[in-house]
DNA sequence: ACTACGTCCTGCTTGC
DNA sequence: TGCAAGCAGGACGTAG
């Protein structure tokens, strides 16, 4: 389940193998991955076909390559994507999904099992796809304000967990490094932003920025092969994980054992002691 | 503007 | 053994 660490090291592959080549053509073997590009799989070839990758782009778990035409290739993972640099030789994978052929030994692939990634081309795209304006800057973006993220979560009546997940208000941050940076900051996901401290945000922030950063040393080097893969660069999962997926493993912090509850149609992890649930508050 | 929920997908795991 | 249900979950559409 590629977050923004995993997307990051997807796109310093990208950046590495694919950027500075001529797409020589591009096959599309399952339309449901392109259909965010509404003028169909004939259009979105023709779109990239003869152009020139200039750059391999990141926001949250956007992806986009811009192209010499002024258009990008915006792309999203989604639960199961990646983008693989294979010989032409190489046996289809099973679930490749679309192809392009470059001016080079190799040919850059989408494949997807759940295809709930996808690819589109974003006309003038090139800067800023205006297919996500409303995506916010993620956690490592330079210019992201900590003041205004701050600001919007201590607004907001959700749950910071909600809050979190919510790519318009901090993007990048999914299920996973949701708990894990909750678990860091000893806050219980059902916290409402509205009666969070300053000092909590700040703390959920930086767990969020720790676990993130902790990823990436550890996915992000080992990528030098030709060769970029989501999950065969990983080795993200088997890295020490506080609260995802440990129910019932002791909290390393008190050794309560960690719990699980459901949550949006997904889990939730977290230390009863360390987090504590939130009391209701009475009605006026 | 904010909030919450259902839906899309496939394949592995679990339960009867 | 076989089949069905459960589960994984990011983003978006819709309704309130």
């Amino acid at each position: 389940m590629p977050e923004l660490p995993e997307v990051e090291v997807v796109r310093r592959g990208l950046d590495a193998h694919v950027v500075g080549h001529l797409v020589t053509g591009v096959e599309v073997l399952h339309p449901r991955p392109v259909r965010r590009h509404v003028a169909g799989p004939d259009d979105f070839a023709a779109l990239v076909t003869g152009r020139r990758i200039l750059g391999a782009r990141r926001r949250g778990k956007y992806l986009w390559l811009p192209l010499d035409s002024g258009d990008a290739v915006l792309g999203h993972l989604g639960m199961s994507g990646q983008m693989l640099v294979q010989p032409p030789a190489a046996i289809d994978e099973r679930h490749l999904r679309v192809r392009f052929r470059l001016d080079a030994p190799y040919e850059l692939r989408f494949v997807d099992q759940r295809m709930f990634g996808g690819l589109a081309v974003s006309h003038g795209g090139a800067e800023l796809p205006a297919e996500i304006a409303h995506i916010a800057r993620d956690p490592m973006d330079p210019d992201f304000d900590d003041d205004l993220f701050s600001v919007r979560v201590r607004k907001r009546a959700s749950g910071i967990k909600r809050i979190l997940l919510d790519q318009t208000v901090i993007s990048g941050v999914g299920n996973i490094y949701a708990d894990e940076a909750l678990w860091l900051a000893r806050l219980h996901g059902d916290r409402p932003g509205l009666r969070l401290h300053r000092k909590d945000v700040v703390e959920v922030l930086a767990g969020v920025r720790a676990v993130m950063q902790s990823a990436l040393a550890q996915g992000g080097t080992s990528f030098d092969a030709l060769y970029v893969d989501v999950n065969g660069a990983s080795g993200y999962f088997d890295r020490s994980l506080q609260a995802y997926g440990q129910e019932g493993q002791p909290c390393s912090r008190c050794g309560t054992p960690i719990a699980r509850v459901s949550f949006m149609n997904r889990s939730s992890y977290f230390c009863p002691v360390c987090q504590p649930k939130p009391r209701a508050r009475r009605a006026r």
